[in-house]
DNA sequence: TACTATAGTGTTATAAATACACTAAGCAAT
DNA sequence: ATTGCTTAGTGTATTTATAACACTATAGTA
């Protein structure tokens, strides 16, 4: 019969780039493609505690936002057999803080620009275009631009994040009205330092998980 | 290795009610209880028509809106083994106009008020309450209700998919207003007959393919 | 012909989204 | 200490969308 793998699609916006994390394969046909990072469902195993691991394994992350985004299940997606994907994807605060692993399973990991993907295996760029397309509405009417921001941070980083993934600029005031009308952040008193011109207020969210909100 | 299956979640609406079909069970530990209409994944065919095929075969049901809802992985949903069972959607036109085949299979298979549910086997129960979910919110943001309503239908009838649907009542010019705006419909130039009072205008969809519209 | 039932239609009020430009604060250079 | 540079922070007016609300029209039936 079919196995089941699961594929995380995990996001996260550094230098003012939406990036995607992927692995570069070594086996044929597949040697110099990539691909998100992902594996077998164990038995014992729930399909999400199946991206979890996976994710832990290949990157050191965990306790991230993780989300359930669609199964790939025709026949032919993989030609070592019949298997089905479920892809999540996922979103973390910046590229930075984790230790991205290489183990000797893969020729190489590393962050690359979605708008410059390199050569896909499988139908592993279908994925992220629609992993892509599902975090750009996301961002529209839910709070999981927390799952990209560090602790505190400023809301012109907030906006930055919101204007590189939806590729558009928004208007400063609107979008500052808008997200503390929404009471999804607080100011946590402290200021940014060290910049050479007028220091920013830092924020907070007030609840880090999943919430609807209509933002934009 | 676990097992691939496929459910559908089948909507229609009847009687002024959102009805779901589902089969009663003939084999332990499920005698008695429910389930949404389903089965196994075969090696050479995809998930997708997986789903289609079962849909076909349980209940004579072709061609019809189905969109993919959710993965079910938990390793102890099934007591019969490992078995993720990807879920589907799908909405018709009306209860009547479709032949809903009992096969020897299943003791019993009927439409269901989907606040009124009985005694439902494996997940089926959670597998509905997100499916409604998603029908609800696609409701609002699509055209989906295309698929509820038949070829000429007046905007009364289509007002009440809604109104059942969302579980309360609309404004009739608000809503008029907004559906027509849209350019959804059109009118067939027909009238209903043979009503003891004014005849209403019938309308037919410009459109017939899933479109993102904000409607309400 | 009048009664009944559903169809069909506009306007006003309220709320939300959009467009738009200046002052404030800190650092660096002189 | 003054000036220049850079980013932070703020309010109002306009436009658009949503929400609330009640009467006339038309066919069938009694």
């Amino acid at each position: 019969m079919a196995a089941i793998a699961t594929d995380v699609v995990m996001f996260t916006v550094h230098n003012q780039q939406l990036k995607v994390l992927l692995i570069e394969m070594k086996k044929k046909p597949f040697v110099g493609y990539w691909a998100t990072p992902g594996g077998m469902v164990n038995p014992e195993e729930s399909v999400d505690a199946s991206a979890q691991r996976h994710l832990s394994n290949k990157a050191g992350i965990k306790d991230i936002y993780l989300e359930q985004l669609y199964t790939f299940g025709d026949v032919d997606r993989d030609p070592f057999g019949r298997v089905v994907s479920v892809a999540y994807f996922s979103l973390i605060p910046d590229a930075d803080k984790f230790q991205i692993k290489t183990t000797h399973d893969y020729a190489d990991i590393s962050w690359h620009n979605v708008d410059h993907l390199p050569k896909m295996a499988y139908d592993h760029r279908h994925i992220i275009k629609m992993a892509l397309d599902r975090l750009r509405a996301k961002l529209e009417y839910t709070n999981v631009v927390y799952s990209l921001l560090p602790t505190d941070f400023t809301l012109a980083e907030m906006q930055q994040v919101y204007e590189v993934i939806l590729g558009k600029n928004l208007d400063k005031r609107n979008f500052r009205k808008k997200i503390l009308s929404l009471n999804m952040v607080e100011k946590t008193g402290k200021k940014t330092e060290g910049t050479a011109h007028r220091p920013a207020d830092l924020y907070k969210f007030t609840k880090k998980s999943p919430q609807i909100v209509q933002i934009l």
